[in-house]
DNA sequence: TCAGTTATTTTGTTTGTACATTATAACAGC
DNA sequence: GCTGTTATAATGTACAAACAAAATAACTGA
């Protein structure tokens, strides 16, 4: 076994149980399908017991990153699912867990006077400038996603921080804004001379569409997200229950 | 306490209760705040181990719907204003909402051999035949949805059912089947001929490509469904909380 | 050879027990 | 009436052990 666990640690074991799992995931033989070593044997090898590793085993089950079952072993699962409705990974996040190197193309940082439908949204007048981020993003060769946000006056942004980082990140740590609730809409979209010069693709090709709606705690708007996924790039999933 | 729990039923006792803190979650007193009996105490009462509430607990607490802290106890978590993506409405009732005429133009139903895709979700061999149905709606003079649907020969559909009824109507009152869970898959795509001339579209027009994998009660899959949408007729909206 | 039976392996369920940690409540002492 | 300390009540962590259930593999007999 490559990695270990250390019983001194103020870590509970579980959680490094849980780690040490999530490592396991991103390697290719396990992402190619490979099952896991059982559950007992495990345990015995890291010198934990078995209810404490099946702690951490459960709880990538219910994320949806394993699979298991009886004599046959416990598995990655191999959606091709990508961001599940219920969890707030931002996108490199997602991209990592599926083992893809995001490369950031473009970064563009600037401050705009709103257009009606941001200004609206924001509950502000027009005249207020508010800041825009533009980002396109992809694998090494080929961008796939073009984003643009745009931040509330009230989130505090200067516009000086390091966007490279998760945006939830920059806004919890730095203006302690959380983001807890967005609304979403998705659609199909031709890509028009813009878009398809961002995305290095035809116009008239087929694009996802996302435009992103995200609130505070208090259902106050803060942010105002567009995206434009290529086709084939992205899939959005959701799960529902009744 | 109101509830209580069989120890004699096949339904194992943290999934019985797991439902029981289900129903206790939608009583208005603890809607409103008030703390859950403790663990150690409910457990005496439902006669079920510590370990084994903490289980079912713990879903809960994952899926965001309990929260918990030492010494104040367990509440259920006041998350915004029910904000629940209950997509659960048939593509009829979504549009309805909407206030839109829904048409049949095709419908199709057959029996055939499922390719891989299907018979591997359905957990079957490829020689079972399973029950097929197509589907184009629209508005009167613009057809923009393609639907086809797989059926798992467990639901016990002959085809002679009258479908243009909504289908989980269908299922639930005829053949007592209940969908309860859902996981779809969105994604864009170029309409290749087929595609195109169902929709009467050009061949590469975008579309909303939307996968449905349903499944009943007991996590079994019971309905593969497609659904190819023309861009600009459909928007997909998702709510979500953390 | 094939169909039916049995064994084996792996996860699933359940209990009991012990001690740790954390946040509040109660209690000092000044 | 404050302030710091100590108890207490809740969840959190961790282990060991036994049996159940499911899926596959191995075997057996015609």
């Amino acid at each position: 076994m490559r990695y270990s666990i250390d019983h001194k640690s103020p870590i509970p074991l579980h959680a490094q149980a849980e780690t040490l799992l999530r490592k396991l995931i991103e390697e290719e033989e396990y992402q190619n399908g490979k099952t896991f070593p059982n559950e007992v044997d495990l345990a015995k090898q890291l010198a934990i017991s078995r209810t404490t590793l099946r702690q951490a085993i459960n709880k990538l089950v219910f994320e949806g990153l394993l699979v298991r079952k009886k004599r046959t072993g416990t598995k990655v699962a191999n959606t091709v699912v990508s961001s599940r409705s219920n969890n707030w990974l931002s996108f490199s996040q997602e991209m990592k867990l599926r083992g893809i190197v995001i490369k950031n193309f473009e970064l563009h940082v600037t401050w705009v006077y709103p257009d009606e439908m941001v200004a609206n949204f924001f509950e502000i007048k027009t005249d207020r400038k508010v800041l825009k981020m533009e980002k396109v993003r992809g694998k090494p060769n080929e961008p796939f996603v073009y984003f643009v946000s745009y931040f509330h006056p009230r989130v505090g942004l200067t516009g000086d921080e390091d966007f490279k980082k998760p945006l939830y990140e920059i806004m919890e740590s730095e203006h302690s804004v959380v983001a807890t609730l967005s609304k979403e809409e998705i659609s199909a979209q031709a890509a028009d001379t813009f878009i398809a010069d961002k995305l290095k693709i035809e116009v008239g090709n087929p694009v996802l569409f996302r435009k992103r709606f995200v609130f505070d705690q208090g259902e106050r708007p803060i942010e105002y997200n567009l995206g434009y996924y290529k086709a084939g790039s992205f899939v959005y999933s959701v799960e529902s229950t009744r």
